[in-house]
DNA sequence: ATTCAGGTGCGAG
DNA sequence: CTCGCACCTGAA
């Protein structure tokens, strides 16, 4: 439900005289972990409070119990968007519950709980994660900010917003190149340039099912197969979607490399596995739920400090320090 | 100064 | 199809 309510105020100059509503989040959902938790760039984030470019305009966010407070956005179709985009609607107490039956993430989910998976603006998602390739979170958003500042359509009170395909189409290389993309401009400009000239229809793999979806995605440059489950995951609803970067694929192996069911033997024979088949695997064990489960485990594996560093000449076998119950 | 960071594209075996 | 390697670039 939005409830627009004109007659609460800021006294803060800053956010004086904007409309404030409130959107409602029912049990687990927790705000500023799914903002921060690497699925979307750019969320400022403090306490229970988060602030962004959204629709044009600066929108701050405050979680308060299972409601969330929304100010700077006026209008209802701004606010049905970014209900949508925060997938508050999203059953977590029920995926919780079920993925909590899974021996790993029983011990995963309670420090995590709370994380909806986005529904982002595909073009967004697909160049963020085209830029976060090798790439750290500090300055792949400063990239984002460049290229918003400079090729981005004015917004409200003079932000910038996302630039359209059309607008990072036109750009050129060397504008793009000052925007710190380094090796990755290319392929910017070139999904921008597809998709600016009706080449690729960014609606099509919403429509589509995941696999044909994600041979869609694959095809782009810049795109790999993580990239690619990025955006079916965080853009497009696609719950099959495990993106596998280093952490998770990192956390998998240790996690369930290490298990003794037929199941799980059967994909892990080896000691390094390979990205496909740690993807098989997610998506044969949690199905429609791989997405969530995936976000659990990275966010997991990324909030405590990488296990002692004891990296000796002949490549130290890496005890696993695993807590007993986790068994 | 060296190393690292949320992969991808390529050539080779 | 799997494996190994180079790669823009700012920050530690």
């Amino acid at each position: 439900m939005v409830a627009a309510d004109p007659r609460r105020r800021r006294s803060d100059a800053a956010v004086a005289a904007r409309s404030v509503a409130v959107l409602r989040a029912p049990a687990p959902y927790d705000l500023v972990r799914t903002l921060s938790c690497g699925q979307a760039f750019g969320w400022q984030c403090e306490g229970m409070s988060a602030a962004r470019v959204f629709a044009g305009r600066r929108v701050s966010l405050r979680q308060c119990g299972e409601e969330i407070t929304v100010a700077g956005l006026d209008d209802e179709v701004a606010l049905l968007r970014l209900r949508h985009y925060l997938s508050v609607d999203d059953p977590l107490a029920e995926i919780e519950a079920t993925l909590l039956k899974d021996r790993v993430l029983r011990t995963v989910i309670p420090e995590t709980s709370g994380i909806a998976i986005l529904r982002q603006d595909p073009w967004e998602c697909l160049v963020s994660f085209i830029i976060s390739a090798f790439n750290n979170i500090p300055k792949i958003e400063l990239t984002l900010g460049k290229l918003a500042d400079r090729f981005g359509e004015t917004g409200q009170d003079g932000l910038r917003m996302f630039p359209t395909a059309e607008a990072l189409a036109a750009a050129s290389p060397r504008a793009l190149r000052a925007c710190v993309l380094g090796y990755r401009a290319p392929y910017v400009r070139a999904v921008a340039r597809l998709v600016a000239r009706g080449g690729l229809d960014l609606n099509e793999p919403g429509l589509a099912p995941y696999d044909e979806a994600r041979r869609m995605l694959l095809a782009l440059p810049g795109v790999g197969e993580k990239v690619a489950d990025c955006v079916l995951l965080f853009a497009y609803g696609k719950g099959e979607a495990f993106p596998v970067d280093v952490w998770v694929k990192r956390a998998v192996e240790r996690r369930y490399f290490d298990g003794r069911t037929a199941v799980e033997r059967r994909y892990f024979d080896g000691r390094t596995q390979s990205e496909r088949r740690i993807r098989e695997f997610a998506r044969e064990r949690f199905g429609r739920l791989a997405g969530y489960a995936q976000q659990h485990l990275f966010t997991y594996a990324r909030s405590r400090p990488r296990r002692s560093s004891g990296v000796t000449a002949a490549g130290a076998r890496q005890r696993t320090p695993r807590s007993p119950r986790s068994r």
